[in-house]
Order: C-alpha cells, then sequence, then structure tokens
DNA sequence: CGCAACCTACCGAACAGTAGGTATATAAAC
DNA sequence: GTTTATATACCTACTGTTCGGTAGGTTGCG
C-alpha cells in the first residue's frame, strides 16, 4: 500500500502505459472505479517477467510471488493466466497505437513529421521497455496464436498508416515518388533495428538527436 | 530410412542447413560417422517446433512424438533439451556466419556487394525460415541465458563486417562520408523487416529483385 | 563353427517436481 | 449479513529426466 505506481515512470517521459488508463474490457472492480493497487502490481510483476522470460518461461507463482500475493488473489483479479497476458499485451498496443497516431497527424514538414514518427516509437520503447520486449517475444514465438488478437493486421495498420504519411510525401515533392509500402517498410525496419538495440542494451543507443539523423539519413541515401 | 533429408532444402535454394555438415562437438556415432536418421528426425522435428512455440512451449514428449521415436532415444543423442536446444541454435547461427562472411567477401562494386550481403540474408531466411524464426525467439524472450553463446557479440560481429563494407565504400567515394556503424544499423533493420515479413507470411514478400531495390533505394535515398 | 562378451540403438515404466487452477475458510468493510 | 479481498490446502495433469531392460549386430577366441 506504501508504494504503488512507480518504476514504469521514467524521468523526461509521459508516455508509459497507466494501468488506470481507459480500460479494454474486463470486469470493473467496485463501484468506484479506482484500480486497486494490488491488480496493478501484479500487472506490472508480470509484464516484467513476461518479457524477461516468455510465456511458458514464467508461472503464476513467480508472478504472485513477485506481487507479494497468493495465487487465488491473482485468480481474483484475473481469470487465467493466458487472459492476464492478453490484456498486457492488448494494453500496450493500445496505447503504443494512440500515440502513434497522434504523431501521424501531427502539423509540419514531412521531415518532422517523420522524425515524429521515429521518435514515438523510441521513446515508447524507452519508457515501456518491458512492454516492448513482452509485445517482440510474442511476434516471433508463435504464441501469438495464444492471444486473442490480430497482430498482423495490427501492425499493417501502422505501416499503412506510415506509407500513408509516405504518399503524402509524393504528392508535396518532398519525396522522390515510388512504392510507399516498401519506403515504409525500410522505414519501419529502421526504427525497429534501433529498438532492438536499446531493448539489448539501453545505454549503447544513445537517444539524443537518434530520430533527426536516422530521418536525414533515410531521406538522402547512403550514396555519395 | 527410405525418406531422410528433405522438407528443408527448397528448389532453388541451396543454402539450407545440413544435419551431416561439420558437427560441434558431440559424441560421434560409430566408427564410419555417418548421421544416423534418427538424429536428423530429431534435430528436424525439434527445430520445427521449437521454432513454433519457443523453447518452453515445447514439451519433449512433443518432440520425440514427431520424429516418431521414444524419449529415451532423444536422451541417446542428445544429453538434454537444454543442449539439444543450444545445438540447434549454434549450428544454425555458424551456417549463417559462414553465408555472410562468404558475401562479405565478395567481388564486384560496391552496390554489388551490398545487393549480395542482402541476398545471402533473404535466401537463408527464405530456406530455412524455422531455423530464422527460432533464433529471433531466442533474441527477444530472454532465453538467451539459457543458450551457451553471447548472441550480442555475434550479432555485433555480423554489423561490424557491414560496417567495413559501407566503409571501404566510404574510401572508394561510393558512400558519402558519416558513422559506418550507424549505415549498417540501417542497412540491418531494413533487411530484417523483410525478413520478419518473410517469416509471418512467405508469399506477402516477392523475393524476385528485392535485394537490388532495396540497396537502390537506401543508396538514392527517399528524399526527392 | 560355436559361444561368450560386448556394443549400439532403442523402449516401457516410473520418478520427483511443478504446472495452472480451485474449494473452502477467514477477516474486514459496508 | 452480505460483499470484497485475501489465505491455506489441495487437485489433476504434465514436466524433464532416468532406470532397467532388450533386440540385434559385431568381435574375439577356442
Amino acid at each position: 500500500m506504501e508504494e504503488v505506481n512507480d518504476k514504469v515512470t521514467h524521468n523526461q517521459c509521459s508516455m508509459h502505459i497507466n494501468e488506470s488508463g481507459a480500460q479494454l474490457t474486463h470486469e470493473q472492480i467496485g463501484p468506484a472505479d479506482a484500480i486497486p493497487a494490488v491488480r496493478q502490481r501484479i500487472v506490472r510483476e508480470a509484464t516484467r517477467l513476461f518479457a524477461l522470460k516468455g510465456y511458458n518461461g514464467v508461472s503464476v507463482r513467480e508472478i504472485v510471488e513477485a506481487a507479494g500475493i497468493t495465487r487465488p488473489t491473482l485468480y481474483y483479479y484475473f481469470p487465467s493466466k493466458e487472459q492476464l497476458f492478453e490484456h498486457i499485451i492488448a494494453e500496450t498496443l493500445g496505447e503504443f497505437r494512440s500515440q502513434l497516431e497522434q504523431a501521424v497527424r501531427s502539423q509540419g514538414s514531412l521531415r518532422e513529421r517523420l522524425i515524429q514518427i521515429c521518435r514515438v516509437h523510441l521513446d515508447f520503447a524507452r519508457c515501456n521497455a518491458d512492454n516492448c520486449h513482452l509485445v517482440h517475444s510474442v511476434l516471433f514465438t508463435n504464441e501469438s496464436k495464444r492471444v486473442n488478437f490480430d497482430l498482423d493486421e495490427y501492425f499493417r495498420q501502422n505501416m499503412r498508416m506510415i506509407a500513408d504519411v509516405l504518399a503524402e510525401g509524393m504528392a508535396s515533392g518532398d519525396i522522390r515518388s515510388g512504392d510507399p509500402w516498401l519506403m515504409a517498410m525500410m522505414f519501419g525496419g529502421i526504427i525497429h533495428m534501433f529498438i532492438m538495440a536499446m531493448m539489448r542494451d539501453p545505454a549503447a543507443v544513445s537517444q539524443e538527436g537518434l530520430a533527426e539523423i536516422v530521418v536525414d539519413n533515410l531521406l538522402r541515401g547512403l550514396g555519395a
């Protein structure tokens, strides 16, 4: 009860996932819709552990121990381990989607918008390293089958949003004509690579000005 | 005995992993060092299942059932589930490294060498989809701790090889001056993105001329 | 040849431990 | 007294692993 929701909240970063945000379909707790600290602890520790060892690598015993509770308490808040997992995934993806939409709709030159898109990715990954790690582990083991969420469609939509921005750039003459989808894949891939590097060693990637550098290099090209 | 080592061997692709290649330290079977078909089946099915469900998602029972044997037989060929897993990873990474080294050492213009590097990645991923999937699942859950192999160092070395090629390009005036490491990250990220897309839906990525298109787009840049 | 000794390659059954999940009790709050 | 939130103790199913055994082949030797 004394220490509640720190540890994810980083310093200069305000886009972390707060469990108290708009929830996706789960039984509401109590008449006043405050979220119990215990439930938050469960989500936080489960996220951390799932990210570290994958779904099958973590037992509910481990989760409840980390959260300082017992198993029935976890099952009081979540119907199953699987749905706890699903909840975390859906919450993470939902939060990121909203951040990305904001970046895509941002005003400014094409370059600035691309920088904003890049920055949103990097910031989100930095502030929600565990969630980010978790989503990746879902993507690459086919535990995707486990989670009741069309991940392919989700990422296709994200790519489509970026491709649309690039297509606008072609219309305005900022981007040379070509296949917006292919270009979006390239842009997404580059961003992704730095996220991966950050996940494996946060200190190895200096966030300072990275988005600008990446976008400028991509626009100019590597050729002399 | 009748059907032995197909199913990985694709048509126009000759860079699949053959279990009969130079083995890494395990007891040699028999005086003639032929590799028993049973052992190959174990490795093949284990690779497929691990790729599909992750290390912890697959039981030894599942593997032996898929391979058409019993558990003691698996333990006859491999000392543990963990070391079977490790063997597959090490074999995969070793084989890819050798392919990549060949591409890096290839002759030709800088553009052609980059295309070759890109092509090696894409071909390897296409011909060894299971192995590729598996390595990724190791990368993103921290089952990396499980495997007795410094994955960070491995990929750092791969990136260094690509960065060196780019640095040579700077010296010869083909690449504009800049940070070779950052450029290698960008190049690697783009390649990676297409590999991911292939892994999730092999049909969605047309391999035909992709390497050329990617390299040319990267060299020229997306800007008008 | 006959036969014992040994080997590789495999199997059925069982082990101790842990998995996810729950029936039931209890303690406090309304 | 009902509801909310927690705990103890237990269930069944499954985990990785091992034990003891054996079919079938090869070798050595008289």
